[in-house]
RNA sequence: GCGCCCGUAGCUCAACGGAUAGAGUGCUUGUCUUCGGAACAAGUGAUGUGGGUUCAAUUCCUGCCGGGCGCACCA
């Protein structure tokens, strides 16, 4: 339809001897001035050779009399409004035809083919191994998964992925720990893991990574050999290797366990210790080859040659181990020669931005002909702060990811309304309420920006919220099943009567769906999907829906059928899962 | 110091260079409690600041003020 009205505006215009590629058509944000909208008379004006005397307002009027000349099918009223603004307000039957769409195509409604036959890899949420899962962890899954699942939306295929931090200082801080467990923790002997699920254990773990955590800022002792164990599990120091593996299979377990209640499958898992040989090769090769240079000892990489903006970097230290950047840089050969991704976006913390940047060039610079740089993007999220100060979580500790679910799921629990469940029920509603609100707190704001986060106000039972999408739903389908009871069937009549702003609203989730990929931003998603349950639960006050008596009540019918259908798709896209009930 | 990001109602967030800057929350008032009140409706209230570009600036450029992040062997 849009491109039939940009067509049709070209075509007119070059009567006017003016040619001009992109032609600015949107929704007027009221909705009494039309359905399209276009500033072209305004645009064109200055490009007339002979401009009429009356300005833009006349050249508006004569562009419109050319467009009705066209009689664009299904546009029912051209107009002009304002400085010059031409308003298109398409026929009823435009919509109620776009309605019947929505209810035949149920799941499908809202597909788009922008990254039809294309790969696409995400790679997000990326913890580290023995150490807690926490907040920036949790944003990133939030995130990850909302793109991933927008993307494929537009036809991807998608490869899910996850780069885990499995080696490295924090590694070693959290061995130390356990192998004298200095603050005496769950009274667990030094040097070996405590019984219990793999949540506990890797709790337990959390504590004694702290502990060596703080010793090493404070005792110069305790951080010679923290340094020292470092080194021997680089090189995979046979003594300590089981307690090792241990240690990284029972974190990642409980990682696992998170991702479930999250609602994220990976397609695979990249782990920094198997990154570093290959990395370590690539950057060597490349030193011959003039990319990087010597510099102190250290091969670095001068970025701000090629990018005034950006800077120097280590990529194998002095010692000649291998620093994230050499990782970074095997990782990026190891996923493009296993999946060979049309596009690789990665989501990673705001403070990695600039790092990323100069990985990027160097990566352009080694492999020009491979085009692994062009095909790289980057998206940045910011930190989640805690308003009122609260800053520990229900168990008096350091708020984790997986502490802020598991209180919001408890505080969800305590507010919802008896329906007579069983505990399992119950269990199962407040974790998809409770991740629901928070995944909404992080996805409904631009994805770079922080986001403060108020433990009780994002539950609170009123307004914006994860919850709301969804008890519009269950008001839906309640309503559905209802008729289904009285055996009135949804069905769609097409008479001007029938079209007001909720259902024009409903056909819109296409071009929202596209547009949350096309700036890569879930939170479009997000503000439409809210303004769309609050539509419906207004449409659901102004009277009833289910009525024998009311002949309308098919219709009505067929638009809340058409809006479940919507909100479905729609929560779907930002990886919101729906309760039966709730 | 240099670079990047940000500054919108009391608070938390929107706004593809466009028309009267939208929501939620808070406060004030009302609906209804017959399809699920975790609801609906009404009122209240904002673009940090000085210039510039434009028919049109929250949006682009620029000065200042205020905040966040990054800038060599950590990840």
């Amino acid at each position: 339809m849009e491109e039939k009205i940009k067509q049709s505006i070209k075509n007119v215009l070059e009567d006017f001897g003016i040619s001009t590629e992109t032609i600015s058509l949107e929704h007027p944000a009221d909705m009494s001035h039309g359905d399209y909208s276009t500033n072209v008379a305004l645009v064109g004006f200055k490009k007339l050779q002979s401009p009429p005397a009356g300005g833009p307002k006349t050249f508006a009027e004569e562009i419109v009399a050319k467009l009705r000349e066209q009689n664009i099918s299904n546009v029912a009223e051209i107009s002009i409004a304002g400085p010059g603004f031409i308003n298109f307000k398409l026929s009823p039957k435009y919509f109620t035809d776009e309605l019947a769409n929505v209810l035949a195509d149920g799941e499908k409604y809202g597909r788009g083919t922008a990254l039809q036959g294309k790969t696409v890899m995400v790679e997000y949420t990326q913890p580290n191994p023995f150490k807690p899962f926490h907040i920036g962890h949790l944003m990133s899954n939030a995130i990850g998964e909302s793109l991933s699942r927008i993307v494929e939306n537009q036809g991807a295929k998608v490869i899910r992925a996850n780069y885990q931090g499995d080696i490295g200082l924090h590694v070693a801080k959290a061995i130390y720990g356990i192998l004298k467990n200095p603050s005496n923790h769950s009274g667990q002997a030094a040097g070996a893991y405590p019984k219990g699920t793999p949540a506990e254990v890797a709790e337990y773990i959390g504590k004694c990574y702290s502990d060596a955590s703080n010793l090493y800022d404070e005792d110069m002792a305790a951080k010679a050999e923290i340094d020292a164990l470092n080194k021997k599990l680089y090189y995979q120091d046979v003594e300590l290797w089981s307690l090792y593996q241990e240690g990284r299979q029972i974190t990642l377990e409980a990682f696992e366990e998170l991702y479930k209640m999250l609602g994220t499958k990976f397609d695979v898992y990249y782990f920094e210790s198997a990154m570093a040989e290959e990395g370590t090769k690539l950057v060597e090769e490349f030193l011959d080859k003039g990319v990087f240079e010597k510099s102190d000892g250290a091969v670095v990489f001068h970025a701000e040659k090629y990018n005034p903006k950006l800077h120097t970097r280590v990529f194998l230290t002095s010692a000649g181990l291998a620093p994230y950047e050499a990782k970074e840089i095997g990782l990026t050969v190891r996923k493009f020669a296993d999946y060979n991704p049309d596009i690789s976006l990665v989501d990673t913390a705001t403070e990695q931005r600039d790092y990323m940047m100069v990985v990027t060039e160097a990566i352009r610079q080694m492999f020009p002909d491979k085009k692994y740089a062009e095909r790289m993007m980057h998206v940045t999220h910011g930190m989640m702060r805690f308003a009122s100060g609260k800053m520990s979580s229900r168990k008096g500790n350091i708020i984790t990811g997986e502490s802020l679910v598991l209180d919001t799921v408890a505080l969800i629990s305590e507010k919802m309304t008896d329906r007579g469940w069983s505990l399992a029920e119950k269990t199962e509603v407040s974790e998809i309420v409770g991740v629901a609100s928070i995944k909404y707190s992080i996805l409904r704001s631009k994805i770079g920006s922080d986001i403060v986060y108020d433990v009780e106000k994002s539950i609170s039972t009123e307004g914006d919220s994860g919850p709301y999408l969804q008890y519009a739903l269950m008001r839906a389908k309640s309503v559905l099943e209802k008729a289904k009871a009285e055996k009135i069937s949804p069905k769609i009549s097409h008479t001007a009567e029938s079209v007001g702003d909720f259902e024009k609203m409903i056909v819109r989730f296409p071009e929202v769906a596209l547009r949350a990929w096309s700036e890569a931003e879930p939170h479009h998603l997000i503000t439409y999907l809210t303004e769309l349950a609050s539509g419906f639960n207004s449409y659901y006050a102004q009277g009833k829906i289910v009525d024998p008596t009311d002949s309308h009540s098919p219709h009505k019918l067929a638009v809340t059928s058409a809006f479940a259908t919507v909100m479905r798709n729609g929560l779907s896209l930002v990886g919101i899962r729906i309760p039966e009930r709730m």
